[in-house]
DNA sequence: GTCTATAAGTCGATAGAC
DNA sequence: GTCTATCGACTTATAGAC
């Protein structure tokens, strides 16, 4: 980590951005390199090809999601509130790697042996994870008697598309996303019944 | 509405597998062609273009999310019970077009003007209804105060991403699928205090 | 209505000068 | 490390034979 140039930086960079925009296979070479001054060509002296810079776009951000796992499934609490770091996870990241994450809904599936499937196994891992969470939480009596599957799905959506939701609403400070956010994910739309 | 040829209607369908698959870029006129045993230059006799292609698509669905959003307006029920009658609107269309549902979350951004325009706007106008029944279920004391926007927001991405957890889950029933994800939206996945 | 042939352009990537 | 020039493959779309 950390052993890139400033220049390949900048070439992920301002990839990540057009890919965002674009998608990958919308995004050529020649406008990359347009958007740091450059042309095509000049690309080719930091990194091998446009597919490698898809796979460590993506993969890096596989790794911060299994490095924050980990850290939740180390912290020792109740499932109802690992359940609430993994939400604060993925609003961390979402802010510091916006055009990344926008890659993960979509073009991942451009990726290429044997990256594609590195990749597949990164993510089956982590959502392994997250369900384990979900159903300790149902086991304790936490969570409510859901389909599983059906839950995990529905937290992962509304978190992968927060990105574009941040977009359109910038000035909102990542402490209020979260909160307002839990609140959706975990207590319900539905108005609960004051506490006796 | 059903003026469409039967070849038509065949390269809408086998172009909307495609993109679903591959996204609309990574899509050819070729391989749309070849999967009904045709040449690329033949499709030019039923279709204008590629891009128009995209264009039916897209808007035809606009049209149906319309068209059931008008009903549920029209059913003078409270708002809980109109939110609960758009997820079983999103619920029934995607299990009847699935792959042209999968455009809405990413390949729209594909259309040229004036078509662009014409989806925002609809799509728009979808939001904001939705949007209002939401407000509505505040002002009643039916639904939790939140931040609006995260809420709508929260609830169409896990609506428009059902299309992928479905393709992994066909034998679930489309009633079962209903009841699960009203639960996950509504209710929320924090266990309930039972009732007094 | 489908075909072959082709136009006109873009793509990713490389070679080699500087 | 950046450039110009270029290759070969692929793209959408059209023209015209059948």
């Amino acid at each position: 980590m950390g052993k890139n140039s400033v220049r390949k930086e900048q070439i992920l960079e301002s990839a990540a951005k057009l890919f965002r925009k674009k998608g990958f296979k919308a995004t050529s070479m020649r406008m990359i390199a347009s958007n740091l001054g450059l042309e095509a060509a000049s690309l080719y002296n930091h990194i091998h090809s446009k597919q490698k810079i898809l796979e460590e776009l993506l993969l890096g951000m596989g790794g911060r999601f299994m490095e924050g796992m980990k850290e939740v499934e180390d912290s020792k609490k109740n499932p109802l509130e690992k359940l609430d770091l993994l939400i604060g996870l993925h609003v961390k990241l979402t802010l510091s790697y916006p055009e990344q994450i926008s890659l993960i809904t979509g073009d991942w599936v451009h990726l290429e042996e044997p990256a594609l499937t590195q990749y597949k196994t990164l993510r089956n891992a982590y959502e392994l994870k997250f369900k384990t969470i979900i159903i300790d939480g149902m086991n304790e009596g936490l969570i409510e008697n859901i389909d599983i599957e059906m839950a995990l799905f529905s937290i992962l959506s509304s978190l992968h598309w927060l990105y574009s939701w941040y977009a359109r609403h910038p000035e909102m400070k990542g402490s209020d996303i979260e909160r307002e956010i839990k609140k959706c994910l975990i207590s319900g739309l539905k108005k609960r019944e004051e506490n006796p």
